[in-house]
DNA sequence: ACCATTTGGGTAAACGTTTACCCCTTCTCT
DNA sequence: AGAGAAGGGGTAAACGTTTACCCAAATGGT
């Protein structure tokens, strides 16, 4: 069986309350005492049981983190830089994809509630229907929204400001002479679909542009990107800028563009959002929004520590700034 | 404070006990207790605690997955795949991105094991380096590699035939003429890489092709496709067909040929390794091998779980079968 | 009607820690 | 030298479950 702390102490003869003084490295306890403790312990392989800690602590040293879809490269680096960052601080992560589908969101939030997660970060799958799970899950344990939030329901957002960036976009291709627009991006569930829809819209019409163009909503993968090329191809005649949802999106029509012998930037421009790690190397690479992954990741969890240290915190929201990423597919238009 | 199944039993005015055998749904109690409990447990919203039942039980009902990197899109494949599969089960998963560094990924399992994990999946990073946090876990808990293994290490491992995916790019391309060949993957390091690189040496032996063509080895990612492909273009001439590591190399080198002016596949045949979500998209869409991550995924488990069973079982090396997905990057030579 | 068996449910121990509480030394200060 | 403080270390309770063990009641067979 394993080697308890009991095996320690015994070894060591002291008793189990001075083995775990020394253990977890507490003063008040004498220079050969803890020689002979953690001499004890090196020889007999210990390892604490973090199980036992958690139960008699009250706390895991666990943080839980739910996406829609670790496939979707845009959460894996968001995954990334939160897990690096809790290495850190001796965290460990438990990770759930949720599968775009609110129903197994519920049951991921309450299984990493039962697991007694020192908190939660969620990329809730729709503004509207991840209500009933973030309630439920607000009640137990901090919970801090990333990317993506529920709609009238207070707790702490970090993410990027969609309608800048969309905006940004949209004003950059205007600037190169563009005055037709489509949008290919998802159905408005989520906030990040809705956001840059509403950024879309609202920079066309401040910039007095044509608000007839087509909205093709389906989802975030490059297969509807691809779908919607098509329909764009079949419609007749092709807007002046093309402007994704997000960058597999962009990937998905661009390669269907290619694929008709459009060329881009020459014949329509296109653009797209998170700036991931294969934006730019499409072909051509893309002109994109980028997201601060580190940035992103240090806000939650300043914020999720921060709730953890005292719940009744006033809720925040934090958007922080994208920034606009140039490449070939909105270059050399001229 | 959260309520505890002591608070159920108190409101249901039944023992301790009897409260937890309806909870957990033992047979042996009156069908009016059975009422009685649950009614109290659904009236004051009673949710059991995972972690004084896992140190009770002996079992977290959590499996641990250390990868080397999340960012590479093959893994989050992988690891989506155990995830689903794991749902099915009930249990959760411990995720760990050891950055491709031995010294971290001992920190890793460490952590994992004092989780007391159930089991252990990992994708060991290097196969000599990580060689001791493996010896150090296989004492701990079930443990399984998946896609890399460790040298001289009797542990279950489940992964494609590196040797034989690589073969079949190396006869593909030979078919299509290409006489001389240059690979361009990762160092060493890993058996992924080792394998590979055999099977391609082994391959151009027994078709009898010259084997004095490039070797570039440097790192599974996009930006070394894109130096390696510099050096190539670099050395004057290029050989008939670049087999790549991975896709991720194989998409940096595209971009890169492209920005030279190179066609591929008229001036060169170029393919990848793993088919990530990408590689349909690329320009061309890239020839590779695909990787079966349901089956990796589901064939791990099964390892796992046989050997959380039944520990002493004697070691298994399942490895199936890839296959060759071909596509622009290596079509329509003639 | 009596014994043997099953069924239902309570008591308490156990899982491996951490830590409040207490006691005994050993200082330090007057 | 005596009182108080401080340091060191042991005892035992607690965290929230599950379950072995036990006893009482009910059931069934003769």
């Amino acid at each position: 069986m394993a080697v308890t702390i009991r095996d320690v102490a015994e070894q060591a003869g002291v008793s189990i309350a001075t083995a775990s003084r020394v253990l977890t490295g507490s003063k008040n306890v004498s220079a050969d005492l803890v020689a002979r403790v953690d001499e004890s312990a090196r020889e007999l392989g210990y390892r604490h049981n973090a199980v036992a800690r958690a139960l008699r602590r009250g706390c895991t040293n666990t943080v839980g983190m739910i996406v829609p879809e670790i496939g979707n490269p845009f959460f894996p680096a968001i995954v990334e830089a939160v897990e690096r960052r809790l290495q850190t601080t001796g965290r460990d992560l438990l990770l759930c994809d949720s599968q775009q589908d609110p129903a197994i969101e519920h049951s991921r939030v309450m299984a990493l509630v039962d697991r007694q997660v020192d908190g939660l970060i969620i990329v809730p799958v729709s503004a509207t229907e991840s209500h009933t799970a973030m309630e439920k899950a607000v009640g137990h344990t901090p919970i801090v929204q990333i990317d993506r939030y529920v709609e009238e329901f207070a707790a702490d957002w970090v993410g990027v400001d969609d309608e800048l960036g969309i905006s940004q976009t949209v004003e950059h291709v205007a600037s190169l002479g563009a005055r037709t627009m489509a949008m290919v991006s998802a159905t408005l569930d989520s906030s990040a679909a809705l956001r840059r829809h509403a950024g879309f819209e609202k920079a066309l019409t401040r910039l007095g542009l044509p608000l007839d163009g087509p909205r093709l909503l389906g989802t975030f993968r490059a297969e509807w990107g691809r779908v919607a090329a098509c329909q764009l191809l079949e419609s007749g005649s092709l807007p002046d800028a093309i402007i994704c949802g997000n960058d597999e999106i962009a990937v998905g029509l661009l390669g269907e563009l290619r694929r008709n012998q459009i060329r881009v930037p020459q014949d329509v421009l296109v653009t797209g959002f998170d700036d991931i790690r294969f934006a730019e190397m499409t072909d051509p690479p893309l002109t994109t929004v980028r997201q601060p992954h580190e940035q992103l990741a240090s806000e939650a969890l300043r914020l999720l520590d921060a709730r953890i240290a005292q719940h009744d915190l006033p809720v925040q929201r934090i958007s922080v700034a994208p920034s606009l990423v140039v490449r070939q597919s909105t270059e050399g238009h001229a």
